[in-house]
DNA sequence: CATGAATGAGCTTTCATTCAT
DNA sequence: GATGAATGAAAGCTCATTCAT
């Protein structure tokens, strides 16, 4: 850029303060929001706070999120549920064995999601649930019904090409499922209490469950997980 | 008892009503309490509705208990807490082999507190504890601490029988407590809202995780659950 | 008594101990009621502790009272009102001058009032008049009127005699009373709160401002005290 | 003001109402709350019922004071305290003799304390010191201490200056202290219930007591007012 | 657009009084 | 008579949401 712009160049090119400040509005909002509730849980999340920890007055909370709701639904979009749509892109464009896919897959929550703030939303959804009916379900269609769908095709991609043995799909997008949620629960809430000699190491913790995982997946593995849900006939 | 009982029989084995209703009070109390605990979280069960619940009024409730902290930390003594004595001396006495007792406590659990409205106390804690620091504290030192000591010993009879390979004791305790309170979690929180077609059957999950775990604790095992912090050096 | 008496003697002559402690239980409960009326209030003291402290139950406070007003001016009637006949019969007696009878009556008051835990009921009515109205009007018919007029009498006795000079009486009894009442109020309030280097001797004030007032109610003094409403015309 | 302003001088001159509504909220809450203070007491004075009598909601009152204790300590601060500065300095530069200063103190606590709402907070905290001992330890620090101060210098001046005969200070301090604060108590209390007859007119109370101080101060007097505490050795 | 003053329903806890035993 | 369990109105304080400025 030339250093000679003239006054309105630069209001052309540089937003005025006020103006650049209300296109950040939102993502401010958000990212107070995610952390609040995320320290806080939904209920004990005061709106002020939230507005207080963005910069803005509590009105403009309002302003940009009808309620506290929207808020949060809006929270759970753009650090969840929008990163689906990669994560679909990715799947079906992947070329590796599936046993490499659901490590891969696995690695990637945990990188995207389960390492970051964006975890203890999934805490929070499982103890808020209950209390507000309406973010179940929005979360259940959002969150959980696809990445379900995700997994699901991961472990029939596996199932398809001879890779993993016939198995129940449900089952098995729990059991890839637990280990995870649990890691990304626990981290949230009662580990923050534990002692300082007794914490996880996050990633020795997946790299055993995953491996664990496959032993059971594989073909010819004469598998330890063995439950007649993920057995063949 | 005969049926030709006097009236002074009768008198001296059924309780004037006033009587009975007293004393079975605190126990309508804590049930009603456990319940609505479990359903809504402690933040958001309000005082009246456990009274409603257990059929008197707001008051008598802060008769019993002398306040809703206080009648939550009753709750967690009548429905976890009080089991560790028990379990404590089932381990002392118990004679078969370590994988033996571990299978044994984890059924335990289970039916003692996975597969009741208990295991709600757990999740609940998971949510709330951020938010109520004198409850966590509590809740630390009468269950999480206990539990952690009781498996612990478990662990350690194991290793020191020969039956276990050496280990790191605190990741062997998270490694049992992981899949363990994921179900209770699920089962309380989002399980609830997931469709009828994928529902977790316990039993065969814990049958999964605790031969999948013994698979990974045994002497010989090739175990595909050799991280660092479990193998021997 | 002769030590041979027989158990029906002593039955009918030491009563019961339930029936004796029956005929003590109102002195009991007006025992515990003036305490706790003075240390805390008429609204703060709770029913119940004045039963406690007297060693019943709460039923039967309200037996023998049918409310806490109704106990507080069974309180009033023992410990103040009661007192009236007793001084107005030794005011119908007194002999001497009409300056040794206020002295007298000062006297008095502090011995039986001003020094003793009734004094207290004093401070109570004076700050809680306002939101009892009824216990106010009682407190007006039955302690404030009847001291008014004993007060008046003893006044118009030394002016009718000639040893007082002609004066307004009302204004007169309240130059009496106001010393008296600060010092019963005082004692019970913030004198309580103050350091232990300034504490006030009562009798010491008592003597200071019965001096004073004689010396402004005398026939022939050269009165400091001569505000229009006490002077003679 | 010219009458022919124009609009945005309207606009600067006459404040938004929400505006002016909004600094004037805290003094309209204290007003409120000092006359329900005064009628009602402290403990029997309702929150809701100060923000009404203020026009304002519940919720409005705790926007401006976090607790109906941090209200009370505002009363006290804007009606009592807040009036020490001045009385000091006054006193500072006073130059008449002490007897005058005496007089001009007395004078002064009743145009500005005893004839005022204010009045009433005395009497509300000699009875209810004992209930909140946070508010008896607040109004001893901020109003007896520096009252009891103030009046023990006005005495120590006219000792120094030979004006007063030598003397305890602090029993001087209690009887300067007791008509006042016996006339403040009796306004707001039992005086209200009385007859209309019998009504103290306080101004003739006042300069009843002052002469009758200054005859027992002064140094020549053959006083009346000569205890121990008092008198010279 | 942005503000923050204002609202009022809602929650925990207290306590005089009743009444079945 | 005596008991004490039960009641329920009331009071202090919080917070999502609105709206005048």
């Amino acid at each position: 850029m030339s250093t000679s712009c003239s006054i309105s160049e630069i209001a052309a090119t540089v937003p005025a303060k006020r103006e650049r400040r209300k296109d950040a509005r939102p993502g401010e909002l958000l990212a107070a929001a995610l952390e609040l509730f995320v320290e806080k849980g939904f209920a004990a999340t005061r709106a002020e706070e939230v507005a207080k920890r963005a910069g803005v007055s509590k009105g403009t909370l309002f302003l940009y999120f009808s309620s506290k709701e929207e808020l949060f639904k809006a929270v759970v979009r753009e650090n969840i549920s929008g990163k689906f749509d990669a994560w679909n892109a990715e799947f079906d464009t992947f070329e590796g064995s599936s046993a490499e896919l659901l490590r891969y897959s696995i690695h990637a929550w945990w990188e995207r999601i389960g390492n970051t703030k964006a975890a203890g939303i999934t805490k929070l959804m499982m103890s808020e649930a209950g209390n507000f009916p309406e973010l179940a379900a929005f979360y259940q269609h959002e969150v959980i019904q696809p990445g379900n769908d995700l997994l699901r095709r991961v472990l029939q991609r596996g199932v398809d090409r001879g890779e993993f043995r016939p198995m129940d799909l449900q089952y098995g997008v729990y059991t890839v499922l637990a280990p995870m949620l649990f890691l990304a629960t626990w981290k949230h809430s009662l580990g923050l209490c534990s002692g300082t000699d007794n914490i996880i190491d996050p990633e020795q913790y997946i790299a055993v469950q995953v491996e664990t995982l496959l032993n059971g997946l594989n073909r010819r593995a004469d598998a330890a997980l063995t439950p007649q849900g993920l057995s063949t006939p």
